[in-house]
Parts: C-alpha cells; structure tokens; sequence
RNA sequence: GGGCGUAUAGCUCAGUUGGCUAGAGCGCCGCCCUGAUAAGGCGGAGGUCCCAGGUUCAAGUCCUGGUACGCCCA
C-alpha cells in the first residue's frame, strides 16, 4: 500500500492546524471548535472552509446539551409534528397512546427505558411521513397518591381523613399527585423524548373525569355492571379495606397466635344412621365466624372416618383422626364414607342468628378441601372467606357479614353485639364448651397479614363491590387479541392470552376518596328502590339542577334530590360512596384523553385502536389488560394495534429488580452528564429488554462504555475524518450516488440494504434488530470503506476520483444519520448538520432505498473479499509471517473465484502480496469432503443413517459418473449431499467460510522480499518515533538511523521509499546527532537508534 | 398453593420444521496492523447447553418429572 498521506499534504496544507490544534480541541467543552452546530452552511463563503472543526475527542454529554438548546430555540420537535400533514381526516395521523405514570415519585431507569421507545417509533414513523402528536399523559387518582397524602398531612385511615375532611384531604391529592411533574419533565426533555407537556392530559381534570363516567354508563346500559359482595382483606383499625398490593408490604406478615377450636356440628338424621345421633367436626382458627357459618365443605374424594364413642357416631377426615386421640378415646371405628356421600347431608345451626338463611346448614362439595390441617370439614363462613363465598355462592348460600366497619357485631349477634370480633373469641369459645360442642382448644402460631398501618392483625370481610361483568365478553377479547402484533410474539397467545382466558369480572369499586366517582344514585329507603346511573355533566345537571364544576368527592356527594319513585316524597336519592379503581381511569385513556365523546367525537372514531403502545410486560395485567376490557366492552375492538412489552431492569447481581425502595442505582443525571442520554438509549434500545427479556444494568458497568467506544465513536470519527481532509482541501461535498468508483458502489448498495433492513425491522417494532443492523453497517463503514478508501483522501490533485470519494462519504453518512436517528437523536442530529450546514436530521424523510444503487453482487462479492483476506491473515500468523513483510502471491481457487478479479487489487493491499491468483482448479489444490444432508437423509435412512456418517467421517465413501455418492453401503442421490472443500495437506492453505474455495499462500521468502519487509518496518518505527516527538503530520525531518547490520543493505535499496513514507528531507547512517529526538528500538533482532529532527523550525 | 416465563462461554445473549465439531458481541491472553479512530485484523483460553429420566439413526431443540430464579395470582 502506498501512504503518501504526509508528503501529499505537506507541501501544500500549510497553515492548517491539522495537528497543532488538538489540545485545543480536548479542552472544549462539545465537538466543535466554534459553536458550528447553530451556523448556516459556509460554503457561500470561499475564504472558509466548508465545514465546522471538528473535535476527535468530544464531550458527548456537551453536545447533547447544545442540541437541546437548538431544538428549543428552532422548535424543532413542535415543526417535526407540524411538518406532517394530518391528511384528510386525520389519515395521515399515526396514533401513539401515552400510558400514564403517577408523578408522585422521580422517574428511574426503567421510566427512561420505556420512555426511550416511546420515543424512537415515533421519531420513525415522522420521518415516514406521518403525523405523530404525542401528548404526555398524569395518573393522578388511587391509592398511592391517598397514601402519600395520609402520611404527609399526618392522618391515618378512613376515619381520620373524614374528620379531616374529605374535600382538604383531596384539595392535598390534588396538589402533591403532581409534585414531581417538574423533574419529570426535565428528565424526559434531557434524554431527548418528545413529547408534548403543554397539552398534556391528567385523570383528574374534568374533561377526562366526565369521559370516564360516560364509559361507566356504556357498560351500565349494556347490562355489564353489577353490585356484589366480596371478600377482602380488611382492616378493622383503618376502617378501610386494603388492596393486595398493601398486604404484602414488608413486615405486614408475621406470626401471631390464634386459638384454633374443633367444634362438633350435630347432622339431621336420615336413614342409615341407624337411629344413631351423627356429629360432624370442624376446626377453625377465627372461632369469631362461627356465629355466621352457614355451611361445611368435605372434599368428594376424600375418606372419612365414623367413629362411635358413648352411643355418639363422629365422622371427620380419616387421616385426621391421630390428631384427636385424646379426645376420641376408647372411640370404636364402625366405617369409613367418601366425602361425596356426605354431600347434601343437613346439620342444626350452631347459633340461631341466621337460622332461617335458606339453602344454609348443608355439607357440601369443594375440591380445595384437604386434610393437612384440621379435620377435613371445612367450616364456611361465605362473609370472610374468599373460597367460603365462592362455594356457599355456587350452592344458593347468601352472604350475611354481621360485623361493621369498625370490626364489631352488628345487633344481628345478639350475644355480642358491639364487641370486636378478635375479643368476642373467647366468650364464644365459652358459649361453645358449656354447649358442649367444643371437642378441642388449642392454640394455634401462624403467619398472618397485618395492617401496615396500625399494626393490627387483618380480617377478612365480605364488601360490597360494583364490577364489570367481563366474563360476559371474554371470548371476544380472546378474539380481538389476535388482531394486536405482540412483541415478543408470545405475548399474545402467552401471557396475554391466558391471561384473557382466565378473565374473572373486574372489581371497579373502591371505598376511597380520591377518583373519579362511581356515577350511580340509590334511593336510601329499600321500601322504595331506584337507582339511576349518570354519564354526562348534562345528565347531572338535568336531574340536580346544578352543573358541577368538580366531578370529585365530597361536592359530587353532595348532588341529592327525592326519589322520584316514592310517592310519599321522603326518600332521597343518593350518591354510592365508592369511587372508580384507578385502573378503569387509565384504561379509559384513548377517548378520555380527548373528552369522548363530548368532543373529537369524529376524530376519536377514526383514530381508535391507536398504532403504538409500549409498557413492561406486566401491563398484561395491568394497563394493556384494562385497555383491552373497555376496548372490547364500549366499542367492540382491540385499543391497540402495536404492544412492544418490554423486560425489567435488574440490578447487577441479577437478584432484584431496580427499584426506589432498595436504592439500587445510582443517579441518572450522572449517567446523562458522563456518557450521554444517546449512549444510555442504544445501550436500552439494543438490548434483548426490548424483546420481553429482562437486562442487568449498572450505570458504572462496561456496558455503557461500550456504546460508546463501539457505536458512538465510530459514528463521531467517520464524521471527523470526513471533515478533516474536506476541510483541508477545502471541498464541499454533495448527495451524489452515481460514483463509478467500486469501493463507492460498494459503500453505496451496501447503504441501500441498510436503509432496506432497518426500515423493515422498525416496522416490525424490532428496535434491537435496528440496532444490530446499523451496528454491522458502521463496521463495514470504518472498517472496510473508509479504510481501504483512506488515499483516495489523501492524494495531491483534485480529481474527480476524490470528489468521488468525499460525495459518496458524504451521502453514506447523511443517510447514516437519518436510518441512526431514532436510535441516536443527538449525535446523528450534530453530525447530520455538521455535514449539510442547517436544518435537522429529525425534520428529514426516511431515506428512499430507491436512491440508491442495488448491486447486491458486489455486497456479495466484497464480503467473499473479505473472507479471503481473514483467512490468508491466519495463514501469516500460523507460519510467523508478519503482516509488514510482503510475500509472492495468494491464490483462490474456487468455483467463480474469477468473480473477485476487479476486487484483487483490495486483496493485495490488505494482505500485502504481490499478486493474487484466481483459479476455478480446484482439484489442483484442495480435496473433497462428503457432506449429507442430513435433514433430507434421516427421515428416509433412518438406522442406516449411522453407517452413511460413519462412512463420511472416514473418508470411505465413491463419487459416481452418474452424480451418486456410495457411502456406508448407501447411495446417495445429487442433492442429497454436498462436497465440500478442504485445503491439501502439505501446502499453506485453508478453506473459507462456507467451504467452497481455499486460499493458497505462497510462503516463499527471497531476498527480496525480506529486504522490502525490512524498509517497511523501519518505516513504521519511525512514524511511530514522529508521533512520540509530537510532530505534526506535515513536518518534514533530518533522520538519521543505526540499523542493525543484515538490514542496512535492505534500508539502502529502498532509501527513497523511507524518505518519501517519513518525510525526511535528509537520511544519514550513524548515530543521531546533539539535539535529535532519539529512540532507542529494534529492528527485526538487532538495535535500532533513531534521531529526528523537524525542519518546521 | 396455582398460572406464566426463564435457565447455553467470565458477562449479555443467538441457536429455524430435532441434523455437521453449539455460535456472536464484549471481557481476558498472545500475535499482527495502525498518522481519522477510545478503533481494526488473526489466533487462543473459556461450555457437564440447570438436573434426572424418556422418544429418536440423531436432542441445546421434543416429552415426563425435578431444581433454581423472575413475574402474576391466591
């Protein structure tokens, strides 16, 4: 290869601070030497050069900065929007659905995670031309925001808040829910997302807040809403009951000891007791649900034992007898009876309360029973316990709760009225033994929930609860669901599907404060029942005369009129105290966001399902799931065309997720002002996060580097070589790709095919597969164009090789930037005006592949170049041939080899010999090896499968005239095998990739050779010696060398070579003179001593 | 307790309808190349494909049963 990088600049370049300015440059605080970022195009201007300087070594972080600076100054996000004509219609528009966050907490990593997706596809689907608004969304109602507020104005529980009064409780949700909505904003504004914060949209305003009661009606109308009883975990204390998520806070599970009493249930005879007096047992650990049980459960398949003690028969679970030894003893065993001959056997109530409730005081049948703890009978109080309800349900049973908010009896316990459950314990374990229906009392250790806020143990309560009766529509969903593309694709019939499938009605009520009321009026005299439901401020003020101003608690409570439907005028209609799970709220988002239908009722219908949405994947139980139901309930269609779920972000060691709570990640800002947002966002957008795994990550790790070093850099150092030579011949380049130049239409097709790839990946939402494409691109960029390209930049004249090679570096990289800008906004957008002098990469349209040439061939072809050249580099290093040291000839011989001949001049140069030989002689230097196919012979061998691989390993195997192979007493037809090739043994050879061709290297050294190799080393050290004495690349030097002696005559032959690479105006042999920049090195095995000197002066 | 998912090199992950000696990137070691590059090239070390059974000519891949971890539900 030829370098005359320093001599052909040098006698011309001067007075160009090529080298001289590079300290300079590192102290800046961005990329450019002058603020070149905001100036216009200087080319107009033929005294300066046509391009910003450049800093090799920039601070991303500062770029960033400036570029945000220009996007606002410009309004660049606001123009990109604008830019795109909406269409006719709103045909043009793509629809993106911001899921809300609560801002009532600072954004973490896995925010920007999600953010920055939310981001890319958008940015993606501008530059394809359509309109894409993206209006940031607040969740505001539910209970973490009531938590926060409880625990900031000092209060606890429901009681407390009305004594604090439920307007000053909300007037404070409604000031702190948005709290952090200020560092919110800067954030996401810092990691370059777009998104419109101005016309943003809360739960809690009133146009959003009236669309959700409207939907509330839809599903009032449609029959899809009932009023139920439910079991829930309650706290007594609080006065409140208590959503899962806060059970399982920390500490809220401890032991606690409990009694836990079997008591005996006395059957109603039937025939085949024999006249004998039958009694059943129970065990339980709340003797308090005693007084309300109303029925027993035996598990069908289940044996039963009937024991006769003093003229009484006892039937309890057989493998539970050993526990009641003492008790039963002297007990005769007299049968066993399976569980489901007890079905449907009745016994006297144990308490009189509700002896009346019909279908109650019966055995029935229940899967869940065991025998692992009590007796196998289990006791059914269908008002505290979740299964008790759901089997008393199933078998006619009605619920009865005698027990208030407050944990006490209600007068319907007469015995106890007024008592807490927990103290009436032991008066009714009392009541029970003087009954003479305790058989045992003990006491019982057992982890149990607690309030976390009052510390006190739970209970478990029936309440009633208004739902969505989903199961009604889940089919539907099911179908619906295959309509959304999933990424991952599992997702949809996964996760999601089962999910669906496995739909239970939607428990939508909370007794809360803070949330959009639930819209329903009941009369409060049962004598005279009404109910009205409401789903418009119309219909409100139609009704109560007033319009109201405020749709939350307590001035929405206080809209009461008559019951219309009682003639006597008393009764009163009012207000049910819940209000909406806030999920119904976010759920509600497509048509609430934009006040639905009270406005853009056109609008909403022609851009619902929305195209993109993007949360972590266990928003398939959360929002995806409750988009889902209200799409599916109000307008019969799937919400969303596009779902990416993304995985969770874990923390170094893998053991948890990232969370505020444990304090396992250091500040982001840090990582904004060290690395960069765009470094974070590829390291995010790249990683399999994005296809629903989940990802380690540590701020201070490798993985951030990376990006940088392997993405970022290279991207940031084709852009400075670029503008360092253009500047430095002062040449403007253009869009041009009609370069006749093959390494330009190489660089070219192969622009094209990214261009082609990525946008199919984008469409498919595959932003890791966008990635690994533009990575690849950038490789063979750097890599292979720019550096077999380098002296095309380098050389003295004008010419139009060289405007070639700067229009085609020129248009590979503007194109670059555009495919590379949803993934790396900032640095694409610094490059991309660094090169084209104005304007925005994100006000561009997608690249047209259609611009550029297609020659997939030559793609092809130059990776098969590629090969070559990987191949004959292993081939030096195994016979010690360094690089430096030209040798005679490399041959290819394969089929078509001759395919490479325009490309043997790349050959040569990259792997330094003198000629490269191209041959279609295989058998003159390779042997074939069988290989079967293995997939096309195994079905049809099967056995002798085995014999045919053997035979191949072995070599044993016949090619015929006829095409055939005989192997393994097998004969293969053409087609079902391949003969591969294998470099001959004995010569310095080896296969490439994909075996069809070998690589033949002459490894003869002459003289002659040595002799260059030699000059070419010396050449390298001196260059580096230039480099270590700091000189510029233009200097020209006085040299002086002390070579080793076998290499003098070689440096001699080739003096004029050395002279011209190193710039020396003057060569002597000897020792370095006074005042020389001397090194002292080596030379193949002997001393080297340097002395240089620069004539710069 | 139930459901879903995951388990492959030091790390992060590919691995198609079962089919060649299980791959990539990063990291590590050595060599090479280097005046745009914080880069690049070649080679090496590094694997009981979580475990145990099974199906098959052939299993990382399919089946059964475990184990560990994650998520969800109870």
């Amino acid at each position: 290869m030829c370098r005359r990088v320093p001599s052909a600049h040098g006698s011309r370049v001067e007075g160009y601070p090529v080298g001289e300015g590079r300290c300079l440059q590192a102290r800046r605080p961005s990329g450019f030497r002058q603020s070149a970022v905001f100036s216009p195009a200087m080319s107009s201007n033929p005294n300066q050069q046509p391009y910003p300087d450049v800093d090799p070594r920039p601070s991303y972080p500062a770029i960033e900065r400036e570029i945000l600076a220009r996007w606002k100054e410009e309004k660049t996000f606001e123009q990109s929007v604008a830019n795109r004509p909406a269409g006719k219609n709103g045909s043009n528009e793509y629809v993106f659905y911001d899921g809300p966050p609560f801002a009532n907490g600072l954004p973490h990593y896995g925010h920007f995670l999600t953010s920055y997706a939310k981001d890319a596809v958008p940015r993606y689907q501008t530059m394809r031309g359509r309109r894409v608004e993206r209006r940031f969304g607040w969740d505001c109602h539910g209970l973490p925001a009531e938590m926060a507020s409880e625990k900031e104005l000092g209060i606890s529980g429901r009681q407390a808040i009305q004594d604090h009064g439920i307007g000053a409780f909300n007037e404070h949700c409604r000031s702190s829910v948005l709290k952090y909505a200020g560092e919110w904003e800067s954030y996401i504004d810092r990691m370059a997302r777009w998104v419109d914060f101005e016309d943003d949209y809360k739960t809690m305003d009133l146009s959003y807040m009236e669309s959700v009661i409207w939907a509330f009606k839809q599903l009032w109308d449609k029959g899809l809403l009932y009023e139920k009883h439910r079991v829930m975990p309650y706290s007594w204390a609080a006065e409140t009951p208590l959503s899962n998520f806060e059970t399982r806070l920390d500490n809220s599970y401890r032991p606690r000891q409990d009694p836990a009493v079997t008591v005996t249930l006395t059957l109603v005879p039937q025939d085949g007791d024999q006249g004998v007096p039958h009694k059943i047992l129970i065990w339980t650990t709340t003797p308090w649900t005693l007084p309300s049980n109303l029925a027993v459960a035996v598990g069908p398949d289940i044996d039963y034992a009937v024991l006769e003690q003093d003229g009484v028969r006892y039937v309890l679970g057989a493998a539970t007898v050993g526990k009641l030894q003492k008790q039963l003893a002297g007990a005769e065993e007299v049968g066993t009876v399976k569980g489901r001959d007890l079905v449907g056997r009745s016994y006297e109530p144990l308490f009189p309360y509700f002896a009346d409730q019909e279908n109650a005081f019966r055995v029935l049948g229940a899967d869940f029973v065991d025998t692992e703890e009590g007796t196998g009978i289990v006791h059914m109080a269908p008002g505290f316990g979740e299964d008790d309800q759901l089997i008393c349900e199933a078998n006619g049973i009605e619920v009865v709760v005698p027990v208030d908010d407050s944990g006490r009896f209600t007068e319907e316990v007469t015995d106890w009225v007024g008592i807490n459950v927990l103290e009436a314990n032991k008066p009714i374990i009392k009541h029970l033994k003087e009954a003479g229906a305790l058989v045992k009392h003990e006491t019982y250790e057992h982890n149990y929930p607690h309030c976390w806020r009052t510390d006190q143990p739970l209970i478990y309560k029936a309440l009633g609860s208004w739902y969505v009766r989903v199961t009604d529509f889940r089919d539907r969903m099911v179908e619906l669901n295959q309509e959304i593309r999933w990424i991952p694709e599992h997702v949809r019939d996964g996760q999601f599907g089962k999910w669906l499938e496995g739909a239970r009605d939607w428990s939508i009520s909370r007794n809360r404060f803070w949330g959009t009321p639930i819209p329903i009026w009941k009369s409060d005299d049962p004598a005279y029942p009404r109910m009205d439901c409401y789903g418009s401020l119309d219909e409100l003020e139609r009704d109560f005369g007033v319009r109201p101003k405020d749709l939350h608690r307590p001035y929405i409570d206080e809209l009461v009129r008559p019951n219309p439907d009682d003639p006597t005028g008393k009764s009163m209609m009012r207000r049910v105290p819940e209000v909406l799970d806030c999920w119904f709220e976010s759920g509600s988002m497509p048509y609430a966001q934009v006040h639905y239908p009270f406005e853009n009722k056109s609008w909403f219908e022609s851009h619902f399902p929305g195209d993109f949405i993007v949360e972590y994947v266990a928003q398939t139980r959360g929002w995806f799931y409750t988009l889902m139901v209200l799409g599916t309930a109000l307008f019969d269609r799937a919400p969303f065309r596009n779902c990416i779920c993304h995985g969770i972000l874990l923390e170094p060691s893998g053991e948890r997720k990232l969370g505020k709570r444990y304090g396992n990640y250091s500040s982001p800002d840090e990582v904004f002002e060290t690395r960069g947002a765009d470094a974070l966002r590829w390291y995010m957008m790249s990683s399999p996060i994005m296809r629903g795994g989940n990802l380690r990550f540590d701020s201070g790790d490798t993985g951030l580097g990376d990006v940088t070093r392997l993405v970022i850099n290279p991207i940031w150092n084709a852009f400075y070589f670029f503008t360092l030579y253009a500047n430095i011949d002062g040449t403007r380049a253009r869009f041009r790709t009609d370069s006749e130049q093959l390494l330009d239409r190489y660089i070219l097709a192969k622009t094209r095919e990214l261009v082609e790839t990525v946008g199919a990946k984008m469409d498919a939402y595959d932003l890791a597969g966008t990635c690994q494409e533009i990575t690849s691109f950038i490789d063979a960029l750097n890599n292979w164009y720019i550096r077999r390209s380098r002296d095309r930049f380098w050389g003295a004249e004008a010419t139009q090789e060289k405007q070639d090679a700067y229009d085609t570096l020129y248009t590979v990289l503007v194109t670059l930037c555009k495919v590379a800008a949803p993934m790396l906004p900032f640095i694409t957008d610094a490059v991309f005006t660094g090169l084209v002098g104005e304007g925005s990469v994100h006000l561009e349209d997608w690249p047209d592949a259609e611009n550029l040439p297609a020659n997939h061939a030559l793609v092809a072809d130059m990776d098969r170049v590629r090969d070559v050249c990987s191949v004959t580099l292993a081939l030096r290093e195994e016979h010690g041939l360094r690089t430096r040291l030209p040798l005679a000839s490399l041959t290819v011989a394969g089929r078509d080899s001759a395919r490479l001949e325009s490309l043997a001049h790349l050959m040569r140069d990259e792997v330094n010999v003198k000629a490269v030989e191209l041959t279609e002689d295989l058998e003159a230097h390779a042997t074939f090896v069988l290989a079967p196919d293995r997939r096309l012979l195994g079905p049809k061998l099967g056995k002798a499968m085995k014999a045919v691989l053997d035979a191949t390993r072995s070599g044993d195997w016949t090619l015929h005239d006829d095409g055939t192979v005989t192997a393994g007493g097998q004969v293969l037809d053409a087609g079902e095998f391949e003969l591969r090739l294998e470099s001959k043994e004995g010569e310095t050879s080896s296969a490439l990739p994909g075996n069809d061709a070998v690589v033949v290297l002459d490894v003869v050294v002459t003289p002659e050779l040595a002799a260059e190799g030699w000059a070419r080393d010396l050449v390298r050290k001196i260059q580096q010696a230039r480099k270590e004495a700091d000189f510029a690349v233009t200097d020209r030097i006085e040299l002086a060398v002390d070579v080793p002696e076998g290499c003098v005559a070689a440096v001699k032959t080739h003096e004029a070579y050395i002279k011209e690479q190193v710039l020396a105006e003057t060569l002597t042999y000897g020792s370095p003179s006074d005042g020389m920049f001397t090194v002292e090195t080596t030379l193949g095995e002997g001393a080297l001593t340097l002395g240089l000197r620069s004539t710069a002066g």
